[in-house]
This record gives C-alpha cells, structure tokens and sequence, in this order.
DNA sequence: AAAAACTTGACAAATTTTTTTAAAATAGGA
DNA sequence: TCCTATTTTAAAAAAATTTGTCAAGTTTTT
C-alpha cells in the first residue's frame, strides 16, 4: 500500500518548481536537485505537464517551470496525474475486478478508505509544503 | 497505492475461515471457493499462519483453521501479515530510504496518513465482516 | 546553421507478483 | 509397523510491473 517510486520522484519535482515559481528550470538541474534519475525526470515531467501542472518550454533556455501557484497544487493532483485514480483496491475503481462482485463484503471497506485518504491528500498545497520548510 | 492482488486474496481467505471456525478446510477448498490460483494461496496461508491468523493441519484430514475468534482479527492484522507494516512511502517506515532525509516537508504527511489508515483498518474486524454478508 | 533542451518511443534491467514443481509430513489402513 | 494417498511446505521458474536508459526527433535561441 504504497505510493511508487515515480509518484515519490513526482512530488519532489513540483516542490522544487513550487520553491521557484517564476524560474524555468532545466531538468537536469531538478534530478539532482533531488536526485531523481534524469531521463526518468523527463517522463514524469511529460505526464505532469498533460495534468497541467508544470509548463514546458523547448530549446535553448528551455526548461520547466510551475503552471500555476503552489497553493493550487495539492498532493492527491500529483498524485493523480501520475498513477491515475487513487485506490487500496482495483475494484474500488472498477467492479469488473471484483470476482466475487456483489457479495464481497470488504468493497465497502475500500470505497470508504479511498474517500478518506483522497480527503486527506487535497487538503496538502504545495504551498504549505514550501512553508513547513523555511520554518 | 493499491493493496496487492496477494493481500486482497489473503482476506478473502480469512473471511472463508471466519465463516467456518469450527472446520478445517483444505486449500483446495478455499481455492475454488474464492477464485484464488492454489499454489499461491498455499503461500499466503503461511504467512498467516506465522502471524497466527490461522492454524495448519498436514497430512490427509488436514487443511487449515481460523486461529482466534473473528472478531478478535481484523483488516490492519491480515496486511500487515502479508505485506509488512502499511505505509504509504517507505521513508515513513524507515527514513534511511528517504534520500533527503531531515528537510523532506511531505515525511510527516505520510506518517500521519499511515496512522489514519491503521486505525481505520484496525476497526474492521472479520466477524463484522461476516454480518454484513447474511443481511 | 549550430547548439541546447525538451519529446517520444523502444528497449533493458530490476523488482514484484504469480504459477509451477518437487519435497516433506501425516493420518489411516493393510 | 510400514505403505500410500493426501496435504502442507519450500524452492524455483515464469509472468507482469516498475524503474531506468538511450537514441532519434523536434523546437527554440543565438
């Protein structure tokens, strides 16, 4: 029941833009910033810029930069954006998974705590993150 | 963040068992009862059994046991028989693997969201489980 | 035109999950 | 007691997923 390394490297991603919102910052700088694998970065970066949540700019002086300000950004967006919809289990997404369908008595259980966890996750911006660092 | 396709087998098992705590059922049983491949059931009623969840039986007449009263078990006891302690980044378990260690803001978002998903587990015991069912 | 930097897709390595296979143990009967 | 069918146990193999790499292509600035 964890996130994956991809979501870990994601979140740190958009700190490190969320620290500079009005710099465009190249990958490479950002992998070792934060000691992601650089060409692992570009793919993660790709799937955040579809999500709108960084910006691109190609060719020289290009880079990455935030696409809106951190306080918009929370973490269950990255997370999203990344692994897709939230769930402890696939048929808490999809009934189809759930072989035994109508009468599993624990897919209540999972709707709820998907719920619960998604709840929690929106309630941390990115900007309060940032804050809880200077302090 | 999913629970495994292994955990989720794993309580589907127990729920077989809790359903019939006075019988000792053969893998087999439980396999086909439940949808579960049977040598990877076998596997995970190991597990169990280490975390004294269930009771084996070898030999001919043998199988397996429901170990305590099934309210006395409960969802956080089956995860973390099978996959270890719940966590959402494994820097929340150990902070050895969080790379950047002391200033890292989102360590303390998954510690805290990892107690919260405990409690709620901890709460849903199998013999509620099995209620639920015959309504 | 050349250099810098992102984009894309294919591929490879590592890890985890699932399945298969063979070994060990036991109840029960000859 | 000893054999055998039955069942668990354990190790190994296969499949799937995750993580990471690379190279060719595209865009932009100088």
């Amino acid at each position: 029941m964890e996130i994956t390394r991809e979501t870990d490297y994601a979140i740190r991603c958009v700190l490190h833009l969320s620290e500079a919102p009005n710099d465009v910052i190249m990958v490479d700088e950002i992998a070792k910033a934060k000691s992601i694998p650089k060409s692992f970065l570009s793919k993660i970066l790709q799937k955040l810029a579809k999500a709108n949540i960084v910006k691109s700019y190609r060719g020289v002086k290009g880079g990455f930069q935030i696409a809106k300000a951190p306080r918009e950004i929370n973490l269950l967006d990255v997370i999203d954006a990344i692994e897709g919809p939230v769930a402890m289990n696939r048929c808490a997404v999809n009934k189809k998974f759930c072989s035994l369908s109508s009468n599993c008595t624990v897919h209540p259980v999972w709707v709820e705590l998907r719920k619960d966890v998604e709840k929690k996750l929106k309630k941390i911006d990115f900007a309060r993150l940032i804050v809880s660092k200077k302090q």
